[in-house]
DNA sequence: TTGTAGGCGTTATCAA
DNA sequence: TTGATAACGCCTACAA
């Protein structure tokens, strides 16, 4: 508790908003009744529901929602919590999420808060906001191996539901996650299905379940295949660092006839990669992403990739949170979609 | 006032959070002396100190907002409104934002929660978030015409700030931004200057000030040059829709030699329908943009385009708005940076 | 330096 | 159906 610079507290100037006391004055009847009126209105007569409905217009009555949350003990809230520093908050993924979690609030009453705290940042102060009654859950997004969310909310008994499988497998927080094991497995099948021998791998961060899970499926696949994995590189799921992890790929492997791109954004850098070096996708190297972005190389070429249905499952966590705060005291199962395999031009001709 | 589908209430379960009557107790203190502890310490004895931050630790206390700011008033947070489609949330110029507000917060205890109302959509309940105490002040950005931001906010009182000039000139309500009519300006000056004679216009989203702006010193500019515009087609700040309406600008005067899209994104999409009808930038046709995104056209040529401080002017405007929060009475100006040119190889050969 | 008492704006309980 | 009245958790004069 040592607020850094928390500024004085002079209150605002201007008139003070109405208060429940003024709106019931105006309106002619108790505060309870006002109270009733504003809260859907059951027991309530006609006549003092319109008197208070006319005060509401006419002072611009606004509920104080601290004052409010302080006896519902609902804050009306929820949180999306992304942990990543603030430059990569905005790519196509967590566009995905914003829109799923805010499908699943529609026909809700709350609303969505957006909460960035980047790594290395003081991010005890996002968890101040979330402990200290500001919300009714949170939903994590992108969450790293270190960054000890599932530790810390898991402890605070705040209703949490994670998008994608957090690290810590003890943990009783309920997710929704895509089977990325599976997608892994699938690109593995489909690239040796369609004659590849030398493979090689464009993972993604080590300290992400989403990319140890493909890569995973991916070497399973592999195997079963009865294919040896070729050179394996770890990328940061940009477009950047998949043409940068691909030069690598081929400095070390040059007869490389397939690679699988743990992302779409990282496949479109293979691709790049490959061209530059004089190649051609598919008739030399096969590519094969992941997300299903609907991206499209330069010149036109669409990508084999394994669908992630994003927003449909943001939605689902936004549904779960909401079945974890009314908490019937059901406990709620984890939610894994299937992977499916989108056939393109980058990986066959 | 009618909650949608407001959930019924049960109180979460678990053991309640620790309260301030808790800790005392725990300390062996009152509450005054444990609240007076919490807050900076002083007229503390170091012993009650002591066993206060002790007890806070013991029994992971953490201080209820929405008690505390029923009393103080203070919310300690501040809210980002974006007032666009979720698809849209995410591009660079967001990032960009999110990032400078974020640094004028950093040695602040106040946390930044972002709020998206879509068009169409309900955006009373933002509104209600907004007034209903739940923030301390709001910064506005991509502030469209019809959206009402402007009168809804400025009728509340709420310390807000804009990001970019807000329609309604006679607003109180201080801004930051870019001279974008200078900046404008700028871009014809320089295609003249450099012996393009006839001139498309990309313009921008004509309800966004942002792009009206620049379209008008653009055509002052060209007017000081004794250039007639030639034709104008509006975009939507995209890449598809820079590169759509260059083909329509095109169709209508296939001579064209010089092209200046009020965004780079847009810009970028000029070069592609450019190259596509088979002429070059910048032999045939030279293009100007708008924000230095640094971003690089396909085959590796820079954009030629007015610069965009885009976080330096975020940041700016989370110092105003701390500024209006702590209002010690002052009248805030707007804030307005000088645009400036950077010329690189899309205009110049 | 400490504790007591009152109030911030709302909802919930319980008589009337 | 209505209206007192008591919380909710915290801060802050004010008095000790």
């Amino acid at each position: 508790m040592n607020p850094k610079t928390t500024p004085a507290a002079p209150a605002r100037e201007g008139r003070p908003l109405p208060t429940l006391e003024d709106l019931a004055r105006a309106a002619g009847v108790s505060r309870s009744t006002a109270s009733r009126a504003i809260n859907g209105g059951s027991r309530v007569s006609p006549a003092a529901q319109a008197a208070v409905d006319a005060a509401i217009a006419e002072l611009g009555y606004i509920p104080n929602r601290a004052a409010r949350s302080l006896v519902t003990r609902r804050a009306g809230s929820v949180a999306l919590v992304i942990p990543e520093p603030d430059a990569r908050v905005m790519d196509p993924y967590f566009a995905a999420v914003v829109t799923g979690v805010n499908q699943s609030l529609r026909d809700t009453d709350i609303q969505l808060v957006l909460l960035m705290s980047r790594a290395g940042d003081d991010s005890s102060r996002t968890l101040r906001y979330l402990r200290g009654g500001h919300v009714d859950g949170a939903i994590v997004v992108s969450h790293h191996r270190a960054d000890g969310w599932v530790e810390t909310l898991g402890s605070t008994g705040l209703p949490t539901v994670f998008i994608g499988r957090p690290w810590d497998r003890k943990s009783e927080l309920p997710f929704v996650d895509l089977d990325n094991f599976e997608g892994g497995r699938l690109a593995a099948r489909h690239l040796a299905g369609t004659g590849r021998t030398h493979l090689g791998t464009v993972a993604g961060p080590k300290d992400m379940t989403a990319a140890v899970d493909r890569l995973d499926g991916w070497l399973q696949g592999l195997k079963e295949a009865g294919l040896k994995p070729g050179p394996i590189v770890h990328g940061d799921f940009t477009t950047a660092g998949g043409a940068e992890a691909a030069r690598k790929l081929f400095g070390q492997a040059p007869a490389l006839d397939g690679v699988f791109a743990a992302s779409d954004l990282m496949a479109l850098g293979v691709v790049e990669a490959v061209r530059g070096a004089g190649k051609g996708v598919p008739e030399d190297v096969a590519v094969v992403g992941f997300d299903n972005h609907s991206i499209q190389a330069p010149n036109g070429m669409d990508l084999t990739t394994v669908a992630h249905p994003m927003v449909e499952i943001a939605k689902n966590a936004g549904q779960l949170l909401i079945r974890a705060i009314e908490n019937t005291g059901e406990q709620l199962e984890p939610v894994i979609y299937p992977a499916e395999l989108v056939v393109r031009g980058s990986s066959v001709m």
